[in-house]
DNA sequence: ACTCCGATTGTT
DNA sequence: ACAATCGGAGTA
């Protein structure tokens, strides 16, 4: 169960991927492409992240999953990740799922890994706070996470004491 | 061809 | 606070 994501919205946003850029490159190109697709891409030369492609065509939106409550596999989780926590952050989330760049592309409605309808999440049980890790458009409150749930990173929030951002603790 | 640095994680 | 580790993106 996804407990924690973060947007990027495409050549609109800074932060993104597929900011600035004319147009599709080699890595970005799958987030111009049809919603529910899957964009993998490798950070610091060692660790897996993946996005589910959001939007129309052309549109380059995405989400990026940071943080999951395993709810079975956990043994399958911990061989693969060798060490606790199991899914909590992108990279150690990929690791645990086995997710690495051959899944670059992957239609997330087939086998071997689909993405399928959970549950609704009341408004006051989501928070939501800025990027972690981003220093482009740092205070855009765009990281959605379940209050609470085991498997988000960081509750609080941002590091820095801004507090500009729209914080969980309200609403 | 060359340099810079990152949507992270684990250790000091 | 800092290292690990490498390919993408920008510059020359």
């Amino acid at each position: 169960m996804i407990v924690e994501t973060e947007a990027y919205d495409g050549p609109n946003d800074p932060a993104s991927h597929a900011a600035t850029l004319r147009g599709p490159t080699k890595r970005n190109a799958v987030m111009f492409g049809p919603a529910g697709f899957s964009y993998v891409y490798r950070i610091y030369g060692m660790h897996w992240c993946m996005n589910v492609v959001t939007g129309p065509e052309g549109d380059a939106g995405a989400v990026l999953l940071r943080g999951l409550h395993a709810m079975e596999g956990q043994e399958v989780m911990k061989q693969r990740r060798g060490c606790e926590p199991l899914s909590t952050g992108p990279g150690r989330l990929c690791e645990a799922l086995g997710i690495t760049g051959e899944l670059y592309g992957h239609d997330l409605r087939e086998e071997p890994l689909r993405l399928q309808a959970g549950w609704a999440v009341a408004h006051d049980m989501v928070g939501i706070s800025t990027r972690i890790g981003v220093s482009a458009a740092a205070d855009w409150p765009y990281r959605f996470y379940v209050l609470g749930a085991s498997g988000v990173s960081r509750h609080p929030g941002p590091t820095k004491p801004s507090a500009t951002a729209t914080e969980g603790s309200q609403e």
